[in-house]
DNA sequence: TCGGTCGCGGCACAAATGCT
DNA sequence: AGCATTTGTGCCGCGACCGA
């Protein structure tokens, strides 16, 4: 950095501006402090900018600037079934929209003709990508379809070239830095290692059925276990005295009891719910390593965890044939003049009804075959009441079709950056300095300095760091339970260290968008009347009710449109999303979307709008209080908080879900929020957060708390003003010679 | 390592059904 | 009536897994 002539102000890595600045002015003479105030400040606004200006488009790519050599940021990507989606979409008109990891969803107006130079054109015009990226070729970046292999970027092709049509993707990829390597996929051997684990041996029917009167014939089965004539669940009492015991287990009962001597004999006094369940079971971070947690030990969003609830334990995968079909039996079959043994069971539905045909042979394909082609309904109607997936082919399908349809998230390919630290050179300080002139920031600290009538104070990092964390609005993070913990731990640490008081329920802000889309899948799925989308069969797929709970929303001014929630906005950018706009998006299309309207941070009075979920999913719908915090008109510019900022507009969200208890399938659509409700819960209870603790206690006592904390003055503003530009320019200032 | 069990997919064939 | 198509069923092979 350059010294003038008078006191050298030198800035060493570890002190900060405002430090530095301190001291100097207190040991220079009041009469021109105010003049070298006005030089040094105006360089360190230079700093400032300059770290703006190296990065073009700093202010909106805020989002996509690593912090501290990573992108915190995560993108939610969970999807409407594509047939739901056509059904919803009748206009399959141009226009587009670009979704991912972006602060906002941004429409798009394509057409067949439109080139790839138009679109990142367009998306240059929002601030997204650089301007110089529009260019003619590039070896950074590809603008391709899905289904489409990369190609060398040719800015002059059309979408119509790239194969895009009605409800294609366009990915637009950016070369960044590292990438997975081989070792992080897991091995075969580890992978066939995890199954074997997770395969638990049940007992079958003929063991486990009471009414099998020859139990006693199965080789291998013990006496004592046929003798419980019950499942495992029941076996707590295995060896009660009330138990008639076989005479060959007369044995002590320590030796009886302990599984050690009797390996052959499973211990069902206490079972762990791994012993007895396939599914993938979450216990405490106690007892086994966090699996959800990703190698920069951050711990990823919920979207991996499996939101349906554990398959019923007692249940094995052919249950339902065994429900449906008795014991089996020998019988002798002497056709084509042959005597053959057959091993036949019978359909009990069919027996009942005094079916023709009653007797198959005991094939679990056979029998699901005919449930599937005489007993559909009961088979369906038994699956929901026993939870039990449906083993009938076309249901089979229909879910490999579904979990097709499912993209993955973006979270495997985010790499970490190195930081990106602005070189020093003359000729660009002298370029920033240039500009730093019309910094209005700048110009305010200029006007204030210039009429104090006394020595100016500038206040240090640590008094500046407590001074935002007073100001601490909200702390924003996905929605997975552990984030709950964070803020608990974070409320008691900022407590601890620098005696800031802060409502940790209130100051939680989960990822609305990703909730709404969790609600509103549950909606549509709760109108479709068959389990997937039939072009044959439209009738069953009634939406007529969704069409009219969107237009009273929209007739209440709420903004907010059920779509393919590419839950964008999410993460700890929420505070700083701007608004979505969606004019010109055809209403159909709108209606098929869910376009979550964030809140605008840097305009206006909605400076400090935000969204702020007290409780997360489990209490969205039923529970929910959405109030306004700012009394605007448009709701979308509204800041939502619980609890503390009651205002009288919450009943624009509360009305019109109170009026859709009135719809007949409001019971059903509530039904289908309080089952997720149920899950969620029944998964957070089994979370163990100890491991927050170390990592929430680093941040606070370290200047990293900033990265997880966007204070209410953080709003990231055109031209600077944001915390994590003032950090770039901590950094800068660093590694300045 | 090997045998048994289970899940799953596919083929073959007969019966039922629909069409001309 | 004859043919074609669909439906329902039996059977087989393969692979994964478990226990001896």
């Amino acid at each position: 950095m350059g010294a003038p002539s008078r006191p050298s102000l030198r800035l060493s890595g570890r002190q900060t501006v405002y430090q530095t600045l301190g001291r100097w002015f207190a040991s220079s003479p009041p009469t021109y402090a105010l003049a070298t105030i006005v030089g040094y400040g105006y360089i360190v606004l230079l700093l400032f900018l300059y770290s703006t200006l190296l990065c073009p488009g700093l202010s909106n790519l805020q989002q996509l600037l690593p912090k501290h050599g990573y992108f915190y940021r995560r993108t939610h990507v969970s999807h409407m079934h594509l047939d739901r989606m056509r059904c919803l979409v009748s206009n399959q008109g141009t226009g587009s929209r670009l979704s991912g990891s972006l602060p906002d969803t941004i429409p798009l107006v394509v057409s067949p003709t439109t080139t790839a130079n138009e679109i990142l054109s367009q998306l240059a015009s929002h601030g997204l990508i650089p301007l110089q990226m529009n260019s003619t070729t590039s070896p950074t970046h590809y603008l391709c379809t899905s289904g489409h292999h990369l190609q060398n970027f040719n800015g002059t092709r059309t979408i119509s070239d790239l194969g895009a049509q009605a409800f294609s993707y366009l990915y637009l990829h950016l070369a960044i830095l590292g990438g997975s390597t081989a070792e992080e996929a897991p091995s075969i051997s580890e992978t066939t290692e995890l199954r074997r684990r997770k395969r638990v041996r049940k007992q079958s029917r003929l063991v486990a059925d009471p009414d099998n009167v020859e139990r006693d014939k199965i080789p291998g089965i013990s006496h004592a276990l046929l003798s419980t004539s019950g499942s495992p669940q029941t076996s707590p009492s295995l060896f009660a005295p009330s138990l008639p015991l076989p005479a060959a287990l007369s044995l002590p009962e320590a030796i009886i009891n302990d599984p050690l001597v009797q390996p052959g004999l499973p211990d069902f006094s206490n079972p762990h719910p791994l012993t007895t369940c396939k599914c993938p079971f979450i216990i405490s971070d106690e007892f086994t390593e966090a699996d959800d947690e990703s190698d920069e030990g951050f711990y990823k969003d919920l979207g991996h965890l499996n939101a349906e609830l554990p398959e019923e334990a007692s249940l094995s995968k052919a249950a339902d044939v065994h429900h449906f079909f008795d014991n089996p039996h020998t019988e002798t079959d002497t056709t084509d003049g042959k005597r053959r043994v057959c091993k036949m069971h019978n359909c009990k539905l069919c027996k009942k009804q005094g079916g023709v045909k009653a007797s198959f042979v005991t094939d679990v394909t056979t029998g699901w075959r005919h449930l599937a082609s005489k007993h559909k309904g009961a088979y369906h109607k038994w699956c929901k009441d026993t939870s039990f997936l449906s083993m009938l082919r076309e249901d089979i399908e229909a879910r490999a079709n579904a979990k097709k349809a499912v993209q993955a998230t973006l979270d495997p390919h985010v790499q970490p950056l190195p930081i990106c630290v602005a070189p020093y050179s003359d000729e660009l300080m002298k370029e920033t300095a240039l500009n730093a002139i019309e910094e209005p920031a700048f110009v305010e600290m200029l006007n204030m300095a210039a009429h104090a009538k006394g020595a100016i104070k500038l206040p240090g990092r640590n008094i500046t760091c407590q001074t935002i964390m007073k100001n601490i609005f909200c702390v924003t993070s996905d929605n997975a339970s552990n984030n709950n913990t964070m803020i608990g731990e974070l409320t008691q640490q900022l407590r601890a260290h620098y005696q800031i008081e802060m409502n940790n329920e209130e100051s939680r802000i989960g990822c609305l968008a990703h909730i709404i889309d969790l609600a509103m899948q549950a909606v549509i799925a709760a109108q479709s009347h068959a389990p997937h989308y039939d072009p044959k069969k439209p009738e069953t797929h009634s939406l007529g009710v969704l069409q009219q709970i969107t237009n009273l929303w929209q007739l209440w001014g709420i903004h907010m449109h059920m779509r393919v929630v590419g839950a964008n906005a999410i993460s700890a950018c929420a505070p700083a999303v701007p608004t979505s706009h969606t004019p010109g998006i055809n209403p159909s299309t709108a209606f098929a979307s869910l376009m979550v309207p964030m809140p605008q941070g840097p305009q206006g009075p909605q400076v400090d709008c935000c969204w702020v979920m007290q409780l997360w999913v489990p209490s969205l719908l039923p529970l929910l209080e959405f109030t306004c915090l700012l009394n605007q008109v448009v709701w979308q510019h509204h800041a939502v908080h619980l609890g503390q900022f009651v205002e009288p507009q919450a009943h624009e969200f509360k009305e019109p879900l109170g009026l859709m208890r009135s719809y007949p399938i409001g019971g059903e659509v509530l039904s289908c929020i309080l089952h997720k409700e149920t899950v969620w819960v029944s998964l957070m209870i089994y979370r163990n957060f100890s491991n927050f603790k170390p990592r929430v206690e680093l941040h606070v006592q370290q200047p990293l708390l900033w990265d997880i904390i966007y204070a209410r003055r953080s709003h990231i503003r055109p031209g600077g003003g944001s915390l994590c530009e003032l950090q770039k320019l901590f950094a800068f200032v660093a590694h300045a010679p």
